[in-house]
DNA sequence: TTCATCTGTAATGTTATTTATTACAGTACA
DNA sequence: TGTACTGTAATAAATAACATTACAGATGAA
């Protein structure tokens, strides 16, 4: 995955969790984690796309939560921000020619997925709302 | 982590364990990743810390497992590897201003190592031997 | 209806991280 | 004593992550 998305990922949550009663807007959220706005809006358009935030344009536009904390799982945020196998290499191209090489991409694919699981598992074990519940 | 050094290392071993009936040379285990020789020998270097390779100098000298594949944990695998929270970012340091700002790295820290545990305790159910096995 | 304030997104620049390469000292065998 | 390795440092190149600038489009309010 690209680190640090999923930091940034529920540190907005978080903010949109805990400030529901307003639409916060981008550089509201960027003051709070200390990154340019321009990034934020970027993760929220990602965001939006697995249903988790809506935004509203214009003046006194802004974003909120698009269903309640409580049914936002962590493994959702995971897997919105996912990109690449958590384990997995970028770029490497082993060599066809060894036994080993042309197949290690397969096996290597196989454990990451399952690996994965796991992780995916224990992260729909608690929601959004479990944990900024411990933020008051 | 850094992202692909589990591939390398895993790489690495699986050759170590399918040829180890004779040392084998950065230079070889580099042909079958497509590396540089260097980094195999970098690599292996972390592995020998961890205790999971060994090697021999000078003309005739290479790499071997230090011990049975079958008692190497996919799991001692990754927390060689390991150096940073899976999911965690790198440089984020969030405005100690604002109450979410403030704790967020705490909390995100607690999930991080509970998660990481349960990937553990996965990667900690085969051995790599299991994984060898599949290369026929 | 026009200005102010926001989102959405592209384009580009900067910085950090990862990987590659070069170089060479040290070891061990023949 | 030469050859073929490991071990490691130093540096360069490539890639990825993040920051910044810029501006079109939306929306509400004066």
């Amino acid at each position: 995955m690209n680190n640090g998305r999923f930091s940034i990922s529920m540190h907005i949550l978080t903010l949109l969790d805990l400030l529901s009663d307003e639409l916060l807007t981008s550089e509201v959220i960027a003051g709070s984690i200390n990154i340019n706005p321009v990034l934020v809006r970027k993760e929220i358009s990602n965001l939006k796309k697995h249903g988790l935030v809506e935004s509203k344009e214009g003046k006194t536009g802004g974003y909120a939560l698009a269903k309640p904390a409580r049914q936002i799982l962590l493994s959702d945020v995971y897997t919105a921000v996912r990109q690449v196998p958590l384990l997995g290499s970028t770029r490497n191209s082993p060599n066809p020619a060894c036994v080993v090489g042309k197949q290690i991409n397969k096996h290597l694919d196989t454990l990451y997925t399952e690996a994965e699981d796991a992780l995916l598992k224990k992260l729909g074990k608690s929601t959004l709302a479990d944990f900024s519940k411990k933020f008051s």
